[in-house]
RNA sequence: GGAGACGUACCCAAGUGGUUGAAGGGGUUAGUUUCGAAAACUAAUAGGAGGUGCAAGCCUCGCCGGGGUUCAAAUCCCUGCGUCUCCGCCA
């Protein structure tokens, strides 16, 4: 959430930035509802000033024998004043956090407007890979060698699914034990979350109001099924104030992630590239306002890391602000490779949302002088496996249909270094 | 799922309509004492949100959240959330 005061005393700042990001925004209307807000704070406060004085004298009165009786017809005279005066100024409160808790992240000076025809592509890392025989698909491949059950999974449960199967669940799981074990030696703190969210929660991360329907309700219960970790992780300290020594506190957390994609496929999207569940391990930062750039270097890190000693080829971009998302400052994305393809696909998106989120959270810190801040929020996915996985099979075929097991993931594995098609 | 109890400050806890910005403990911090510590004693210790002001300060709201009754609510009523106990069911 952007700071109410901010868009009051700098509106052009704030409409400048969010144009940035494709958002028209006309503050005249906060400000003047701001305005509206402090007049009737200020007379329905005097109001009450007076109706707690006069009513602290009735036990005197009654004390030295006086009637008390034209201290209530003065006070309940002020009371219903006041009844007024309120009911206008929630409806005023409610009428400013409607407007600005719809509005996205302010972007950060250094970020480009516009949209993903703006990213910049900062680094390449590891060759890219060169192949000298005819290439097959993640989806063909994932079929011949047994990993994954596509037919079945929509079967027993529908499109947009897959089942993991046999060695495809053995490689998935690898994976994401190769993740937690590298975050727990870089004293990250393991959590595993209910995967059933209430609305404070998705109110907090910054997925509502504004994606609500992004989201798979559950019914009859006011829950949501989480999007992604993050939704947890950063509702972890909802309502807490911090110690300054306690920053940064590092969390990370593996959860299946469950979206409503309906109508986003595109052809390039086949397989598991998008669908309504996947897996991923997030991690997430609680920073002070002058830890979070540093904390955002260091997930950059960690998330390419990960993807750098799986040994596959991948870039990393820095994005537009309107290719941001929502809740976050900045963004930098990891994209690995799909040579089927030929393009890169996100693994994960490594942000700063700044204070945006610790606003309506009320995650806080107090410095050492005893003063409140707001915390700074970091995520990034460290990482993804869905598109991984398509990505390790099609970068690491070999020409006879077998697929070499990334070296990180083969203590995982049993030990296993290479994955061959299956007879039928 | 059925029955019941409870939710007060960092923690425990008193408080059932009125000078309660909330007794009392514990803890924490500072001091006295001590060579130092323990103990004892003394003192301080409501966090937070908002308004106003250059500031000191002043004001409003805060006893889980929301609504209501009343001249007046931590205290009564309704509701949501949460915790606990017993019974049932169960991985």
């Amino acid at each position: 959430m952007i700071d109410v005061k901010l868009i009051v005393e700098k509106p052009e700042e704030v409409k400048k930035a969010l144009k940035k990001k494709l958002w028209d925004f006309d503050p005249s209307k906060v400000i003047e509802l701001d305005k509206k807000r402090k007049e009737l704070i200020k007379q329905t406060e005097a109001n009450k000033a007076e109706q707690n004085k006069l009513s602290a004298l009735v036990p005197q009165y009654k004390k030295e024998g006086k009637d008390p009786k034209e201290i209530f017809t003065k006070v309940k005279e002020l009371a219903s004043k006041n009844k007024e005066g309120e009911v206008e100024l929630k409806k005023v409160e409610k009428e400013i956090f409607d407007i600005v808790a719809e509005l996205p992240n302010l972007p950060d000076d250094d970020l480009l407007s516009g949209g993903k025809e703006n990213n910049k592509v900062i680094k390449e890392v590891n060759q890219k890979p060169n192949f000298k025989f005819k290439i097959k698909d993640h989806v063909e491949l994932a079929k011949s060698l047994g990993l994954v059950d596509y037919d079945r999974a929509a079967k027993i449960s529908g499109e947009g699914t897959w089942i993991y199967t046999d060695e495809g669940a053995e490689l998935e799981w690898a994976l994401i034990n190769y993740f937690i074990s590298t975050h727990l030696k870089n004293g990250y703190h393991f959590i595993l979350p209910p995967h059933m969210l209430n609305e404070e929660s998705g109110f907090g991360a910054g997925q509502f109001p504004k994606f609500k329907n992004a989201v798979f309700h559950v019914e009859g219960n006011n829950k949501f099924l989480l999007p992604t970790a993050e939704t947890a992780l950063v509702n972890f300290h909802r309502n807490e104030i911090l110690k300054e020594s306690d920053l940064p506190r590092k969390y990370f957390a593996y959860t299946p992630c469950y979206r409503q994609e309906a109508g986003s496929y595109r052809t390039e999207e086949r397989g598991m590239i998008r669908g309504y569940q996947f897996n991923k391990v997030e991690i997430v930062q609680y920073t002070t306002e002058e830890g979070s750039d540093k904390a955002f270097e260091e997930m950059i890190n960690v998330a390419s890391g990960l993807v750098e000693k799986l040994g596959l080829h991948f870039r990393l971009s820095k994005l537009a602000a309107a290719d941001c998302s929502h809740s976050m400052a900045r963004t930098t994305d990891i994209e690995v490779y799909l040579p089927s393809i030929g393009i890169y696909k996100e693994v994960s998106s490594a942000s700063n949302a700044r204070s945006y989120q610790a606003r309506r959270t009320m995650a806080r810190y107090k410095d050492k002088d005893g003063k409140t801040h707001y915390c700074h929020t970091l995520n990034a996915s460290g990482l993804a496996t869905s598109r991984l996985f398509p990505a390790i099979l099609e970068q690491f075929q070999q020409e006879d249909g077998s697929v070499i097991i990334p070296e990180v993931l083969r203590p995982f594995m049993g030990g296993k270094t290479k994955l061959t098609p299956k007879k039928k």
